[in-house]
DNA sequence: AGAGACTAGTTCGCTAGCGAAGTATTCGGC
DNA sequence: GCCGAATACTTCGCTAGCGAACTAGTCTCT
């Protein structure tokens, strides 16, 4: 196969790292990771903003959705879920309160708590990101065939495992 | 293999979504790579702050010394490998600058020009950060074996293209 | 029952980054 | 050789996000 832009970073690297304990097929797999995943996440910014939405904003209705009890949660919650901070939340919140696709209502059994709920709004938005969505996924999946997109999940696997081991010890 | 974090994500995406389109393995391959660069991204993070540099400082110095011209480009063309905009270049220029670490330096023959050049002090802490960078790296591949990372390397090699040819055609 | 610790969420001050507009310079066509 | 287009970089106004401080409410221990 020929090279991608990964090789060529690799090849430059090499010359640089003699005296340094690197691996180049470490190094250039989580390069092309990175790549990877950078380059889904700006398709996806392109596909959801089709219909009026910023990928964080399609983001946060997505987790709000996909959970045990749908469309409704704290904001402590999303925001772990999100892997953003508190404040953060709040500012992603405020947009989307603005905006009509999601209600902040206040507890009643804990007045500290707030219950972020979807509106019918949201979940109308929501609905037709996803039909668009994902598109890109698929596309590039189609670089691979079944049995190779299963060997990758495979290892990914692996590796994914040990981030969550080494996240759980820290 | 025990579940991770993705399998329980796609379960819970399985049930909210039979009725679109959606392939469970495509699914989980894009979310670990996503999930296992950022845990890199985090990783890198408080690696390099132990010298003193945050992640994107230490990105730039790092693209303008793995370079044909070693320590020595223009702010556009650090910014076009950088994948950040003019406006965000030069705000890390002078973040650079003001540090110590490079000097701008205004070019004779064309004066619109300005050259970037790394101080010695500039070499010196990317040196010490690349020392401790990528022993995360290292402590994740060798979830791997030898093999398997080989084969991760063609799969992701395959994506990558694609990803290559999409960006260009664009 | 009251004090002190804890928790949920928001506000505040700050940073990195973007896109668009602005400044200065060079190039290209006539 | 001059004027308009193109180029290189910076400035400006704005956004998302962070951590720390703050407010309000709940829990625990005596």
């Amino acid at each position: 196969m020929a090279e991608d832009w990964t090789d060529r970073h690799v090849a430059r690297w090499r010359d640089h790292w003699l005296d340094l304990d690197f691996d180049e097929q470490v190094e250039a797999a989580f390069v092309r990771m990175g790549r990877i995943a950078r380059y889904l996440r700006q398709a996806k910014q392109h596909a959801v903003a089709d219909v009026g939405l910023t990928d964080f904003e399609y983001d946060t209705l997505h987790v709000l959705m996909i959970r045990d009890t749908p469309g409704s949660a704290s904001p402590t919650e999303l925001a772990a879920e999100l892997g953003v901070s508190g404040a953060g939340m709040t500012g992603r919140l405020d947009g989307l309160e603005r905006a009509g696709w999601i209600r902040r209502i206040p507890s009643v059994e804990d007045r500290r708590r707030v219950i972020v709920e979807v509106t019918k709004a949201g979940i109308a938005i929501w609905r037709r990101a996803m039909g668009i969505r994902g598109e890109a996924e698929n596309d590039l999946a189609g670089a691979l065939s079944e049995r190779e997109l299963a060997t990758l999940n495979r290892l990914l696997k692996k590796v994914a495992v040990r981030t969550e081991q080494r996240t759980a010890t820290t």
